[in-house]
DNA sequence: AAAGATAAACTAAATATTTCGTTTAAACTA
DNA sequence: TAGTTTAAACGAAATATTTAGTTTATCTTT
């Protein structure tokens, strides 16, 4: 899987969320100040030579939709933070979280009790 | 906290896992095909002027070593993470390794009893 | 002290990424 | 059909990042 520049990635987050979408869409999404619509078109084309995004012919113009799934570039970020800053050891990064603060036992509780009903 | 680019970050993560190291050692460390000292060298200028690293005269040369804790880089980094790929919640990350099956319930319960014991 | 060695600073070239104006092609309108 | 509008493709400029040669200063050796 090839990696994401800044820019790539947060024009995919975009495209991730609506499913599908224009370029004129993907750029009503951005925030100010916004890109020129050709900057967002130009990335969405690299987006595409990198197997992320692929389009159909819709009316006038092209419809564009990821073809990788958000699930599997997570998973492939994560490795990676995992193996650079916990050893890659996901135990440390819960355990991390714990220590931490940002989150205590009781909340891990509550969580695992979440995912065993499913 | 400001980011730091692919090549400042490796290089940073060998400041961090010798905790004081000239600029031959950070090269030392580096895989092949190893750059030219003077790539490692400015590097760690960058680092310094980034707030990352700082100096200290030691013999002849300068050496160097973080000021930014890995562990407050990482708290930074996950933050993100967690922002643009699990909606904010540490709960989904979780989640989203339990039903990726790279971890399991019991899995997690054996970590919870671990962190429990500190 | 002079010559050589060493290490950081400086400078600039190479590469990668981001940005957007211009061109081209197709579709729509008068 | 000719002129206008629209949207993607192209090309290239601007910016950011990476790489490393050259210079400068200091230390070491003779």
């Amino acid at each position: 899987m090839k990696n994401l520049t800044k820019a790539e990635e947060q024009i995919i987050q975009i495209l991730w969320q609506l499913n599908k979408a224009s370029v004129k869409d993907v750029l009503s999404k951005l925030p100010d100040p916004k890109p020129a619509v050709t900057t967002v078109s130009t990335i969405i084309r690299i987006l595409e030579s990198k197997g992320f995004v692929n389009h159909q012919q819709m009316g006038r113009g092209f419809i564009y939709f990821p073809i990788i799934k958000k699930e599997d570039y997570t998973q492939f970020s994560m490795r990676k933070m995992i193996n650079n800053y916990f050893d890659g050891s996901f135990k440390n990064l819960v355990s991390f979280f714990a220590k931490n603060e940002n989150i205590d036992i009781n909340e891990l509780e509550e969580i695992l009790k979440e995912i065993k009903n499913k």
